[in-house]
DNA sequence: CTTATATACATGCAAGTGCATCTAATCAGG
DNA sequence: CCTGATTAGATGCACTTGCATGTATATAAG
């Protein structure tokens, strides 16, 4: 049945607790910013890279990784919130188009100006650049679905 | 300002993406075998370690990084299950003592018989034991809180 | 001892999530 | 065309989570 060995239940609870720690930092600053959370973020970012020519939501699920049901309702709140605009799909009578607001794309900004220093005190600063050089190749061994990104 | 620089954000989502996809995996394991999420499974490995003199809530809250009201009410649902017994606090009448039950040994024993295995598919078959080591090593310098752990 | 403050844990309510299922549109065979 | 299978997206329901607050005990200060 394959038990894990000590070096790698350490790596495991290191990444966990690592990923924990970094991440409920960074979420507490945008939280205390009074801004959306970090999926809003990721959205609005794919929004704007897909320009004007939209995206549908099924691809958004793919890049993001969010449960269909989930990135539904998510979409619901932005839109509710005025961050993006849902169009209607010409070449498929089923889905939609997807589309950043003006506003979004300011929250977008606003929610960088404190995200990126956020990623940097959580990350940049504790590491040297050759560690995060490798940190990132060895994450990349883990990471199965292979991403253009 | 202090924005990341791209070695940074490359880092940053690595993290993200590998931790995701790994843990996403375990836990799809566990619950396709009609299994309780790692939570529980944490917090009974816990309860274990502190045997027979039992652990305060508060202090498994401060080990597993969970919320307060969080852990009150994880803590119903396993007493519930049969997993966990709770007991009156000698020392303290605001608090109360923890202990694990033999079915709830039972149950975490079950677990890694799973949670085991996934580990090593999703983090030890893919890296060599120079980076895993490698990668505890810099994972850890982002843990900033000092655990003994 | 009394009063103020802090700590341990619980809980009502609103919001978010997971699961299963639904509707509607497309596609693949005949 | 028509029919069955598949895909895009929405949603009802139960459960979980977050926030704020509540209750009770402990600790500190006078």
């Amino acid at each position: 049945m394959a038990i894990p060995d000590s070096t790698t239940i350490n790596a495991w609870t290191r990444l966990l607790r690592a990923h924990n720690h970094a991440l409920a930092t960074v979420e507490a600053k945008l939280k205390n910013s009074g801004m959306p959370q970090l999926a809003w973020y990721d959205v609005m970012l794919e929004l704007e890279r897909s320009g004007v020519s939209g995206i549908r939501p099924y691809e958004l699920q793919a890049k993001l990784l969010l449960a269909q049901y989930g990135l539904s309702r998510l979409l619901n709140r932005m839109e509710k919130a005025g961050y993006l605009r849902r169009d209607l799909c010409i070449d498929d009578g089923r889905g939609q188009l997807l589309f950043i607001t003006g506003k979004g794309k300011t929250m977008r900004k606003r929610m960088w100006e404190i995200y990126g220093p956020a990623i940097k005190e959580a990350v940049g600063d504790n590491l040297s650049q050759l560690e995060m050089i490798k940190l990132s190749e060895i994450l990349g061994k883990l990471i199965k679905e292979k991403n253009a990104n």
